[in-house]
DNA sequence: TGATGCTAACTTTTT
DNA sequence: GTTAGCATCA
């Protein structure tokens, strides 16, 4: 038997070993799936395909390389440079780029990023004098892009009835009029949004069937990671492409499946077993991953859901300690409280900071911990958020490269006309537009003849200086790598130096933002291809790529840091300790899915996901009041709180933040008609545990916590009257335990967030 | 015509 | 609390 199948349990091995024919793995999280994956490729490797005809789908960046490098470290060879393998969008984009000109668009098309398609959005709204309230960008955008990861242009959007009837009961009856625009537009500057990498390939493949019958006969074997995850778009792609050799895996988990918003559809994973007879189905149940308290609770949780394949997930793992649940009074605290237990557990158990991770819905809760984690001079790393590619100099610079490929884009063109300012005004640049829309040309054509829209004088003078300038830059393209083109541009058109003159804080950054694009171009440059079939370091090939990066390459991926990231960006990972953070009503669940049992479902299989990533040690944190839109607001804990079973919870950290009265800012379990049942049981289940009998001192004063000890005599506003028997904990992140007597008994209470006074 | 300062809108989640 | 977009001023 090969090394490689020795350490593999038995269904594992089965998955590895089916070589022909569709195959279904079910598997749950931690069962080892990526383990499956890459060494199921190796294993086809090994028994003679030829790397060229794997195709290897995934949908992040993180996930694909991390899948290559293991496929290297089984093989101990670099043949898995062969291999294509990939985001949907990256290696669809790469196709495109060979084949786009089937359907009219130039093969350095440029990709637009959301933001850009936004603004195309935004500028087609003002063109049909239409209300930017009701048609807001970020709307229309998702109503377009929904069309098309279903497969519908804006020809069959215009004529779908029902479509049309939503459009209209919504008061928005012209989106198909503004897709319609946009489509134009974007073929017109030669552009694909996102949603075009995959609809432009299903559109060549059912179009062109010399190159779909080319694919067939390439991607002889097909494997498809996080199959729940796919839309109806990339279906239909991987159904074309394997319907002659049939050698599709896919790999999923209807219970992790988290990307409906944006058009995936578990049914895909439903009808797999459909549309291959001979489909054969794999379970992996068994989790390697978390200990039996933390899969025990994720298995309570997920089996609230009505729509799920019925699995059962069980653990070797020991049993491990309990969920430990954590109220605190603010956002604020919560950033403190996540701070000072890492701090400790670092000092008492050896952890490393790259053991930790804080795991949140929405990515505007990352403030409160980066400002405690740096307090505590806690390195942290920061997944998503405003991304690197999304900084205006970056996106300034990026413009002038993308024009230089392709000079018909529009949007870029229009960027970085007059920037830096070079004596194009905005009447000049109107003048272009008209004439341009006039006589069905792009701005470029226009600049070719500058005389003929009247330009004259300085203006003229400029127009022409731009032209020759862009096209100076043209000329470098055969023959110049990507780094010698983009530092040309740099210099020539005074970007670089308009920057460095701004010696302030945030030009200072800009400055050291465009130097650090510069170098990562050059890093890309002298870095030997993946491919191996050619060693294309053009500006065109460069551009591809980084569009569909969300960030820059993480060569620091081994610094020992805490990770920052959003439950969605988790996925796929593990960690020994895991904070989730703000489970509460209106946040997680968020407030978009209350009033859909489907929406909530989907928030359900989110909160699975986030308590799958714990290895050991799992804290679950709300705060009875944030920040939001600048505003204080007070939220009920989640009603996922009380979906886990009481047996592995840990509250100690519940009962001490509370005031003792029902004013200010203590928490306030409402029961009234309004809270949900849920809520209702969690709510009588703490308010139990909280004698409100005591009536605080008149001379109470808060004490600092640090001058509690063991021994004295301390006065809470709730318990009463206690006496310290033992501390624990770090300096900053002290326990007391604390004897109330007769009623309240012995509390285990966090110093930093009670308020206690000394009895003298 | 460009820079500065104020208001409003903003928060799902990602390639 | 943050940022984008608009209005106002130099």
């Amino acid at each position: 038997m090969q090394v490689y199948l020795e350490d593999l349990n038995e269904q594992q091995r089965a998955a590895v070993l089916h070589i022909n024919g569709p195959l279904m793995i079910v598997a749950g999280a931690g069962s080892g799936k990526t383990k499956v994956l890459t060494t199921r490729i190796a294993h086809l490797m090994h028994q003679g395909v030829d790397p060229f005809n794997i195709l290897a789908l995934t949908f992040t960046n993180k996930a694909a390389t991390e899948m290559k490098e293991r496929i290297e470290r089984i093989l101990g060879n670099n043949d898995a440079r062969n291999l294509y393998i990939g985001t949907f969008h990256s290696v669809f984009a790469k196709i495109l780029r060979a084949e786009a000109t089937k359907i009219g668009y130039p093969s350095n098309f440029t990709i637009y990023d959301t933001d850009d398609a936004k603004s195309i959005i935004k500028e087609i709204v003002k063109d049909l004098n239409l209300d930017d309230k009701i048609y807001k960008p970020a709307f229309v955008y998702n109503r377009i892009s929904a069309a098309k990861n279903s497969l519908l242009n804006a020809a069959a959007y215009i004529n779908d009835s029902v479509i049309q009837q939503e459009d209209a009961r919504g008061n928005r009856p012209m989106i198909g009029e503004i897709y319609l625009r946009y489509e134009n537009k974007c073929f017109k500057n030669g552009a694909m949004d996102f949603d075009d990498l995959l609809f432009k390939m299903f559109t060549i493949l059912h179009a062109a069937p010399d190159v779909l019958a080319k694919y067939q006969h390439r991607f002889k074997y097909i494997l498809i990671d996080e199959y729940q995850d796919t839309n109806v778009a990339q279906y239909q792609i991987i159904k074309m492409l394997g319907a002659v050799n049939e050698n599709i895996c896919v790999v999923g988990d209807d219970a992790q499946s988290i990307y409906s918003f944006r058009g995936a559809t578990v049914k895909n994973i439903l009808q797999f077993e459909k549309d291959y007879e001979d489909t054969k189905v794999i379970k992996l149940e068994q989790n390697y991953r978390s200990s039996k308290s933390i899969l025990e609770v994720a298995n309570t949780i997920i089996s609230n859901n009505k729509n799920q394949i019925k699995k059962s997930l069980w653990t070797d793992n020991e049993h491990g300690e309990k969920i430990k649940v954590v109220r605190t009074l603010t956002d604020n605290d919560e950033g403190r409280f996540v701070a000072d237990t890492i701090t400790e557990l670092k000092l008492r158990n050896h952890y490393d900071n790259k053991d930790f991770a804080i795991l949140y819905r929405t990515n505007a809760q990352s403030r409160s911990f980066e400002e405690s984690l740096r307090k505590m001079n806690i390195p942290y790393k920061l997944y998503g958020g405003v991304s690197f590619y999304q900084r205006k100099e970056i996106k300034d610079l990026l413009a002038y490269l993308r024009l230089v490929v392709n000079p018909n884009d529009e949007e870029n063109l229009k960027r970085i006309i007059n920037y830096p300012v070079r004596g194009i005004g905005k009447s000049s640049i109107d003048r272009m537009v008209l004439a341009a829309n006039t006589h069905g040309i792009t701005m470029w054509e226009v600049l070719q003849t500058p005389t003929s829209i009247g330009l004259k004088g300085a203006a003229l003078a400029a127009a022409e200086n731009f032209v020759v300038m862009l096209k100076s830059f043209q000329s470098m393209l055969e023959k110049e790598n990507a780094y010698d083109i983009a530092f040309a541009v740099g210099k020539q058109t005074g970007l670089v130096a308009e920057l460095y003159n701004d010696k302030s804080v945030e030009g200072l950054a800009r400055y050291e933002n465009i130097q650090a694009l510069l170098n990562s171009i050059k890093e890309y440059t002298e870095t030997p291809d993946e491919e191996g079939e050619l060693h294309d370091k053009s500006l065109g090939n460069y551009l591809q790529q980084i569009t569909l990066l969300t960030d820059v390459n993480n060569d620091d991926a081994d610094k020992d840091a805490v990770s920052l990231m959003t439950i969605h960006a988790a996925k796929g990972l593990e960690f020994p300790c895991v904070f989730s953070v703000g489970l509460e009503e209106n946040l997680f669940p968020s407030a978009m899915s209350l009033y859909d049992r489907a929406d909530l479902e989907e928030e359900r299989r989110l909160f699975y996901v986030v308590v799958t990533r714990a290895k050991s040690k799992l804290w679950i944190s709300y705060a009875n009041t944030r920040y939001r839109f600048g505003s204080l607001i007070q939220n009920d804990p989640s009603r996922f709180l009380d979906e886990i079973p009481e047996p592995y919870l840990d509250k100690t950290f519940t009962g001490s933040a509370s005031k003792s009265n029902n004013s200010g800012l203590g928490i306030q379990f409402r029961a009234d008609d309004k809270t949900p049942s849920s809520l209702k049981k969690l709510s009588e289940k703490i308010q139990q545990q909280a004698i409100p009998a005591h009536t605080p001192s008149a001379n109470f004063t808060i004490a600092d916590p640090s001058e509690i000890e063991v021994g004295q005599k301390v006065e809470h506003q709730k318990f009463g009257i206690g006496t310290v028997s033992a501390i624990e904990g770090a300096s900053n992140n002290r326990i007391a335990h604390i004897d109330f007597g007769a009623g309240n008994g012995l509390k285990k209470i966090m110093l930093n967030f009670a308020k206690l006074s000394i009895v003298k």
